[in-house]
RNA sequence: GCUCCCUUCGUCUAGCGGUUAGGACACGGCCCUCUCAAGGCUGAAACACGAGUUCGAUUCUCGUAGGGAGCACCA
């Protein structure tokens, strides 16, 4: 007999809610559901939890699928809103409710606290006690919510890809709230509706929703579905150890985007947490989905390390092109407010700049110079390469490289090399003071390649400012 | 407080009863070198603790400790 599995089309979904921006812990959830489905050949599905009116915004749903889009995480199909749902949310309350399995509730906020009060000074979990479960009386001018009846008796297991078998007793239970006052569903009960009409047959959600499970499976028994596969995914914790949260920093994926990170390497990294194919370190989108195994996901939290982000994220650079990264390069220099028409074009550049590049951002800001005139040489830099004994080797190159009628990286260090022998200096002690003259500060990429990008116009006008500086310094050694 | 989950270098991890416990980030040293990088070589660095099972435990079981999560008319 064929497995439930083999004949099923696999069908995932990921489901974040609105209220914020899109959380990188999310986005790797996102992945590993990504991965699963396509890894088996199955369906991966987006749907926006937004049942909370008041927290809701539209703003955050762009904030999603922007987020989505950006790391190329692609669903199947429109994303399903669960504010468009809400009548099938009252149908299948209304089933329970004349079925006996949900009642209404009429117990005020004070009265709940109170209760809960009185188990915690008693030990015990704090937990609706039942009170309204046999009530018959409705109370005039309140709004009551609705609670499923959960069993009192007995135990759940969960069957967990990544947990194994968790077994939850129904007395640590209580019966949740499946409609609230407002006539909107909770998070517990919509979501067990959605993953049913939606066919969804495997559940990746973080695990702190593993406690929550039992609660939800009760639900689908009682109105019969079908029970998905589980896979709940381990957080990601901050540096400290406590779950990663805004005060640790950047949490939010596009602000990923906005300091020069690359989608592929912000995704690569994300999968090397908590899970691991031998010793390997960089993955293909290809790679990862035909070495993905839901086996080898870690159970236990990680810590998100920025600096191992910052190295996958040079990898990628390195291993970029400028075709590939030029338009990302440009908007950075432009975030940046520079004029890239002022200079060459970003994707030229790239190519020079990238093995000293941990961002692109950071790429970025390193070849301003490029692109503007500084005002001053970098102190330090000056100080030590602009000495007069460096003054006529320079104005002997200067002299060389006006003379350039073909101003490319070769023939720049032809002329930086015949002038460095004319003097019997080594290449460097003419190179550095060059580096200084045309970028202001003493790093850039190979002399050569970085004279012929600055061009030989704005060349030969720095080689003027910098021959007045040393002049000046010489007058002011007396 | 109760319930659940988790535990290999500082961090991410490999390991699936017998290994000099491997790799990667970060860190130190050396090489390369016109700067900075990149790259190569190399060093230091871990099985939380205690019982048990076993000829033999990092690996299996149970405790302990530590960490995380849940216990809402938030998801």
């Amino acid at each position: 007999m064929a497995e439930l599995k083999d004949i099923m089309t696999i069908r995932t979904r990921f489901a974040p809610s609105p209220t914020g921006y899109l959380h990188i812990g999310g986005i790797r959830t996102a992945l590993f559901c990504w991965l699963y489905a396509k890894k088996h050949g199955g369906d991966f599905l987006l749907r926006i939890e937004d049942t909370d009116r008041e927290r809701s915004t539209q703003e955050s749903v762009n904030a999603i699928l922007d987020g989505m889009a950006w790391t190329g995480l692609d669903y199947d199909g429109d994303a399903v809103l669960q504010s468009d749902r809400f009548d099938r949310y009252r149908e299948v309350a209304d089933q329970l409710l004349s079925s006996g399995q949900a009642y209404q509730c009429y117990c005020s906020k004070d009265e709940l606290d109170e209760m809960r009060a009185a188990q915690v000074a008693r030990g015990e979990n704090p937990r609706y006690d039942g009170r309204c479960r046999n009530r018959v009386d409705a109370e005039d001018g309140i709004k009551p919510v609705l609670r499923f009846k959960t069993p009192t008796e007995g135990s759940v297991t969960v069957n967990d890809l990544i947990h194994g078998d968790v077994t939850f007793e129904n007395a640590q239970l209580d019966d949740l709230v499946i409609i609230r006052s407002d006539g909107w569903p909770t998070y517990h009960f919509s979501v067990v509706i959605d993953d049913h009409d939606m066919d969804i047959t495997h559940v990746f959600r973080g695990d702190d929703h593993l406690n929550n499970t039992p609660r939800q499976i009760h639900m689908i028994e009682a109105l019969g579905f079908a029970r998905p596969v589980y896979a709940h995914m381990p957080m990601i914790l901050g540096a400290d150890g406590a779950r990663l949260s805004k005060r640790h920093g950047a949490v939010n994926v596009m602000g990923y985007k906005d300091e020069g990170y690359l989608p592929d390497a912000l995704i690569n990294y994300l999968v090397r947490l908590g899970w691991s194919h031998g010793d390997d370190e960089i993955f293909t989108r290809e790679q990862m989905i035909d070495y993905f195994d839901i086996v080898d996901v870690n159970p236990a939290a990680s810590k998100f390390n920025g600096e191992k982000l910052d190295w996958v994220n040079q990898q990628y650079i390195i291993a970029g092109t400028g075709t590939e990264h030029g338009a990302e390069l440009a908007a950075q220099l432009e975030l940046l407010g520079v004029d890239i028409n002022n200079g060459p074009v970003p994707a030229e550049v790239y190519e020079a700049f990238k093995e000293r590049a941990v961002t692109l951002k950071a790429m970025a800001v390193s070849m301003l110079w490029l692109y503007q005139d500084f005002d001053a040489f970098d102190e330090k830099a000056a100080k030590k390469n602009l000495r007069p004994v460096i003054k006529e080797p320079l104005i002997a190159l200067h002299q060389t490289l006006a003379g350039l009628t073909e101003w490319t990286a070769a023939n720049i260090h032809n002329a930086i090399q015949a002038v460095a022998d004319q003097f019997a200096l080594k290449f460097g002690k003419l190179g550095q003071p060059v580096r200084v003259i045309v970028t202001g500060a003493g790093v850039s990429p190979p002399i050569d390649a970085t004279v012929e990008l600055v061009g030989k116009e704005r060349t030969l006008e720095r080689f003027d400012v910098a021959l007045e500086y040393i002049a000046a310094r010489e007058a002011a050694a007396g």
